[in-house]
DNA sequence: CCCGCGTTGATAGGCGTCTATCAGGAATTG
DNA sequence: CAATTCCTGATAGACGCCTATCAACGCGGG
């Protein structure tokens, strides 16, 4: 049985295919009565819209802007990447992508970069910093009509529309969990270092860390947080420092970015065999160390997989259509020497 | 710039659009100067065709269908399941996916199947075995000008399209290092138990994990391997048996399914706590046997990830379309109780 | 009674492609 | 040179929806 089209829901209703499109794309006033039949009549013939058909007859392109954060971090550039990437694919779908960067650390300057997205966009993706600022921007935005995803970080007490980013407080349990097997039957000190407690997923990493390790893994002693800004060279010096001050040093656990730092500050100590590492986001620097050792656990996001998934969230909210939940859950992936892609 | 279409290409070579359509389509005979002149066209406007438009205009739909094991092995209900799902979803896209069962362990009646498929498909998907007589069922269809994935476990000598599944090498070595890591500083045996060393996702498994337990722990022995036939009650002995004779037993890989008999022949012996389990495939047993802590490590393929990477790929075959080969790379997801979907 | 308003119908034209048909010119064959 | 065959052009009509316009109807207010 074939598709039910406008038509077969005009003559169901008993009124008009210009009927039924007014009544679908709110175009003019129709009598709530008729609205109401042509309403049974879709749900009589479970009529959808055919989006295909739908984008090819909207002369219109859509128009969507991701904000993410300029700078080093290999993470994000992977990001950029892909925004660049996927950005060639959508051209060919009448899906224009505009990409713009910003200092993600500053509220001021992110909240500004977002106040300045003119109304051409019909949707936003943004590597959010949860303060009230950026709160405020995002719900100015999704004010004027435009969707709102969230990024990587998230702010949940805004008005986006989705979070397109994995469970970061499941992240950290996981590194945890991992931390206390890999040292099973050890003793000694784990550090932490993450980029800067400001960032939403940081905090919420380091916390469900913490949570499990104190729990679970009692002769694991942890050590306060540093923050190296996501910065390699900061970095570096920070764990040459927790490496100096702690001899007992068996555990690190790398929060944000800058994990090059601190497998060369292990190579410097030549205690890379002994000490157990643990950091996030698969970078071609951090695969590296991952295959020679010294790193011995990568958790990662896809950042392919993130992209595409805040595409297919815009694109569906920009068609009114319902978004499928399941396929949308970014997974935390854990990777080793073993299964790096 | 807007993109081209086929009338700018007519245009461009000097030809009319009827022209440029039977060198894209094939419909007719063109002289061989005429297409050079079209696909020069073509390249010099980076032209290509819009696939939406062509899926609405091509009034036929496409027809695939799947071939998956029948039996009780959860992962296979799940991917039936998938293929239900996705079967639904692409129904509103001129995608008509049908689900057809069969013993997978027998390669007549497998072949036998495969043979039965008749024209009226553009693409089957099927999981296969590694055996001469499928091997020929499918070069066979793809004889007929039938586009032919395989699905979770291959057949690479054949003419198959492309297959969907995971590295099943890189998984087996992959469960090595983490046994090897969980088990660091004890001494022991390490049993396997396999479905069938007929498939050869399952070989290729267990020859990834003895290569790197033999090789980089050496103070873990290996046992060895056991065929439980992927049915739990079988496994269950065969694993009651394992830790009967072995009192030293520390680790257990299940390459297979069925990982229900082992973790109940582990709770019957209270040594749960002691042997580190590592199973494949997330499903209501492991995930409810990982989350209560019986097994340590679960290794999972995504089954409806794979079922949409057919679909996609079967989809571009017929369309002959490109496929982004990176974008349909199956990972081998390592779930510990934390992240857990 | 006429006018305007709110509502609905009818229909045309377009989005980019596919499919099909007919006609005419060029090249080949006997 | 006539009869084919080969190649190409022109064009119509889908596919399912969007956008826009014009006409028509019923109703109430002035």
């Amino acid at each position: 049985m074939a598709r039910a089209t406008i038509e077969d829901v005009a003559s169901e209703a008993g009124v008009s295919v210009a009927t039924v499109d007014r009544v679908l794309n709110g175009r003019a006033a129709v009598r709530p009565q008729t609205v109401e039949r042509v309403e049974k009549a879709i749900r009589r013939l479970n009529y959808q819209p055919d989006r295909l058909a739908a984008r090819l007859a909207r002369a219109r392109e859509y128009r969507f802007c991701f904000v993410v954060p300029e700078g080093t971090n290999a993470f994000m550039i992977a990001l950029a990447d892909a925004v660049r990437e996927e950005a060639l694919r959508m051209a060919q779908e009448k899906v224009a992508i505009d990409l713009r960067f910003t200092d993600v650390f500053d509220a001021d300057t992110l909240g500004a970069a977002l106040d300045a997205i003119g109304n051409i966009y019909d949707g936003v993706a943004v590597v959010a910093l949860d303060h009230p600022r950026i709160r405020e921007s995002i719900n100015a935005l999704a004010d004027r009509g435009v969707t709102v995803v969230t990024l990587v970080s998230d702010v949940p007490s805004s008005r986006r529309a989705h979070f397109v980013g994995i469970d970061n407080s499941a992240a950290g349990r996981t590194a945890a969990t991992l931390m206390g097997r890999y040292l099973s039957g050890r003793k000694g000190k784990v550090g932490l270092i993450a980029g800067s407690l400001s960032l939403r997923d940081h905090i919420e990493r380091q916390f469900g860390f913490e949570q499990v390790l104190a729990h679970e893994y009692p002769e694991l002693s942890i050590l306060p947080v540093r923050e190296g800004r996501d910065d390699w060279k900061k970095v570096k010096k920070l764990a040459a420092q927790l490496l100096g001050d702690h001899p007992d040093l068996i555990g690190l656990y790398n929060v944000g970015a800058g994990a090059r730092g601190i497998a060369e500050a292990l190579e410097d100590a030549k205690r890379q065999r002994e000490v157990v590492l643990i950091t996030h986001e698969l970078t071609d620097d951090t695969r590296r160390a991952l295959i020679d050792g010294t790193i011995d656990i990568i958790i990662n996001q896809d950042a392919g997989h993130e992209v595409r998934s805040a595409i297919r969230v815009l694109l569906s909210k920009a068609d009114k259509a319902p978004i499928v939940e399941q396929m949308e859950r970014i997974r935390i992936d854990i990777y080793i020497r073993d299964n790096i892609p």
